[in-house]
DNA sequence: GGGCAGTTGCCACCGAGTGGCGGAAGCTCC
DNA sequence: GGAGCTTCCGCCACTCGGTGGCAACTGCCC
């Protein structure tokens, strides 16, 4: 990550002070764990306040996904730059095939963040409140196709909800088994499921 | 609630400490908040000590999620005493009469706990947590059917996601809308909706 | 009634998170 | 290159949820 330019100098002491922290923390965290690593013992490591800590982010979870806000925003764009395209499958299948990737380049940060995360409830929590997010983005995106009020679009509701619930179950599976499955494949049997329905009689594995 | 007979003293002096306290609690709760009603408070008024509380509570949160384990533990029942059924969505249909037969009955309670872990973020992290649960009894109970390791059952696993999915926005749904739909119903064309799929086109609403 | 065991209350403590304030940066204009 | 303004930071004190330890009490059982 180059450190952006054309900022003033506080601008860049900032970003380069709330770097650090991450990196500290995820540092911490990993020779130790989430739980039992405390905001003190990183302010000190990364020379900051810890009330200062609390103006960067605003609290010790947001350590663990920086990205939130972007990563949602990007997804919320994909989905309405998606909007033309009839059937709301495919354009999941387009997200699918985007995030996929991306997932699949990046494994090895992916696997050493996600076992920090299964370390604690807290962050369990958390990401489910991230996907909670994901789901009222993709019942509002297929609810305005349909030009419905996202509230009362049942419908879009509830597919979201089985949309983020396959989606959440295929990742963990994913992560238990090392990432070593192809994740898009996962994903797009998934979705024919959920688009062709679950058979009643599973098929052996 | 009837006190139980056959306990000795302590035990029934403790039971109804406890009651008293969820009782105090919930009344607290109603009127200010769960976030703002400290815990030093629900213990002066349901004269504990706070130390006590925590012999009685595993945490605050408990305090909404009264009948946590037994509630899964119940359906965790009903998902063996349903085995021998040949369908696993069959079993699940049974179950959604069971349960939507329930909460209907009991919809006034419940949208007065709902109104109030809708008010904490917390809260409603921990109902999820619960979802996860339940998500996992599920799959257990899927691949035990077909005889597989559940970890490595990965069709159980992403139909117990798409499952609990759909429940959850299915009931927040109808607590949204004041419990006014039929639940039992809401519940069927969910899993409908997963057995033979989600049609491509939505119906209008 | 007396000894034992379980339970309670109290106190001191920890860690996350917040409010307030004085002081020290950085920025700007001359 | 300062003077003055603004913004940010560090520090302190505090709240609240939660835990450990220990002394005292209360019900239990013989």
């Amino acid at each position: 990550m180059p450190t952006p330019q054309n900022l003033t100098l506080r601008e860049r002491k900032k970003a380069e002070s709330k770097a650090a922290v991450l990196d500290v923390a995820h540092r911490l965290f990993r020779a130790d764990s989430f739980d039992t690593t405390t905001l003190e013992t990183i302010c000190a490591q990364a020379s900051i306040s810890k009330r200062t800590f609390f103006r960067y982010f605003r609290d010790k979870e947001a350590l663990v996904f920086p990205h939130r806000e972007d990563r949602l925003e990007a997804f919320v764009q994909f989905l309405s730059a998606n909007e033309q395209i009839e059937k709301p499958f495919e354009a999941l299948r387009g997200a699918t095939r985007v995030f996929g990737a991306q997932y699949h380049q990046n494994r090895e940060h992916l696997m050493t963040q996600q076992a920090i995360i299964r370390s604690s409830q807290a962050l369990l929590a958390r990401e489910r409140e991230i996907d909670l997010d994901w789901e009222r983005a993709i019942a509002r995106a297929f609810a305005s196709r349909a030009g419905n009020v996202p509230e009362d679009d049942l419908w879009a509701r509830v597919l979201a909800g089985a949309i983020i619930g396959v989606v959440r179950s295929t990742m963990t599976y994913w992560f238990e088994h090392d990432c070593r499955d192809d994740l898009t494949e996962l994903g797009m049997s998934a979705l024919d499921a959920l688009e062709l329905g679950f058979p009643s009689n599973q098929p052996a594995n």
